[in-house]
DNA sequence: GGGCTTGAACTTGTTGGACAGGTTGTATTA
DNA sequence: TAATACAACCTGTCCAACAAGTTCAAGCCC
């Protein structure tokens, strides 16, 4: 099977996250603390067999995710220590964490859905039509309709007119990405009564927002991701 | 003067920044789409005047942002279009990119605050009132204390045993300590008075998650947020 | 002509080496 | 002893090269 074996080196993925993991257990195992020097560059390259520059990949995504912190000349520094991050245990529980997700997603998304209520502009509301257009024909022809379904929920968060929402939004999202990279599908195919409810739900979201009732988009929101939780995990 | 030399260096920041933005600004001018092709590293390279090595270290950290997403052999695509983020701007209005992210933090940080009283451990709460005892040392010091806050609010995070809480407390934070690197200082001095309130409302969170009293750390956390955002803009 | 194969051109992933500029700790000197 | 100078080390940047994957079109076979 080509497909599998494909998959067998994705999961291996690129070196540089083999490095992020491996630096990464290396902060907790050796329980390096806030503020304590990592090994250089050049030493981690060596311990992992790879090349400099790969290590250094791994650093600079550490250093965006806020763990590291590079200081020129002087090495690189912890800054924070690494939690049990969704990208970690992924492959233990995946659809826990997806639903563990659900809790920041719930208080973010449906104060987005306030907001946007409140503040969308003429265009931006014109933007949530569109995609809730689009949306509306991916479930109606039975297709995978999780882009189109993230597409509208981004458009809510850039409503808000708040670039803070836009950003703790994508950032939810790439962690859930990150997981369905590593394996797990998530747009499997719905039950056909499915359709007809995200239907609703979405109308209901998107209705509110057009008659800028605040308290009704959040609501409405909500309760579209409390079915949504529960069409995950019945 | 020396530190003005350096400090117009980090002005300009690393070349892997001034190449973060100018791709982002690319994707904008040229109305880039999603699943667009950038440029490829070679070229964007050859028009910034910088090593294919910079231009990368841009595209790794703006794949990890979920903005672009590279495919070996067939070159980087657009998977998000970039929105107004925080650190983009942070050089027109940092205040107000920071009051702006209150907004999430709000909603963010209030339930993480029920959460953790309703769920921390015997060792979490320990984590915490160690938090606390080295922030009020700090408070009463009259020293800086936006690291050992930082702290406290992050072990509260952690105490909701949900690591998507602590993963987007992280970003928020991330953001906002980009918007400082770049020459904001927040740590300014306090009036005196500001000292005793701010113990206060700690305490008071503390307190309710130590009895395990969910609505009332709930309440804490958001009069503390509040009370903070205005403490910033009165 | 239509469908398939082949291959060239291009792209990202990875390696190794090199140098510039900054930091740190030590040893030497005044 | 205290200040200075130096050597070792580290990150930031550049370059050249190859491996591995994708794309597309020319060309071949049927």
């Amino acid at each position: 099977m080509i497909s599998s074996s494909i998959r067998a080196v994705q999961r291996e993925g690129r070196l540089a996250d083999q490095a992020y993991s491996r630096i990464v257990q290396i902060i907790k195992s050796e329980n390096l603390d806030v503020g304590d020097r990592l090994p250089s560059e050049s030493q981690l390259a060596l311990t992992f067999g790879m090349s400099r520059t790969v290590v250094r990949e791994a650093l600079i995504r550490l250093a965006a995710d806020g763990i590291t912190e590079a200081r020129r000349g002087a090495g690189s520094f912890v800054k924070r220590r690494p939690s049990e991050r969704l990208s970690e245990h992924m492959a233990l529980d995946d659809l826990s964490a997806t639903l563990g997700s659900y809790e920041v997603r719930f208080v973010v998304e449906t104060e987005a859905a306030r907001l946007a209520a409140m503040r969308r502009s003429p265009e931006q509301m014109h933007v949530i039509e569109r995609a809730w257009e689009d949306l509306r024909k991916a479930l109606l022809s039975n297709g995978p309709a999780h882009l189109e379904d993230l597409a509208l929920h981004r458009a809510i968060a850039e409503a808000t007119a708040n670039p803070a929402f836009v950003s703790t939004f994508d950032h939810m999202n790439a962690e859930v990405e990150r997981i369905m990279r590593a394996g797990v599908d998530i747009s499997r195919s719905r039950p056909p009564d499915a359709i007809g409810a995200m239907l609703t739900e979405h109308e209901m979201i998107v209705d509110a927002i057009r008659l800028q009732d605040a308290d009704g988009a959040a609501l409405a929101m909500r309760w579209h991701l409390m079915l949504g939780r529960r069409r995950l995990m019945p």
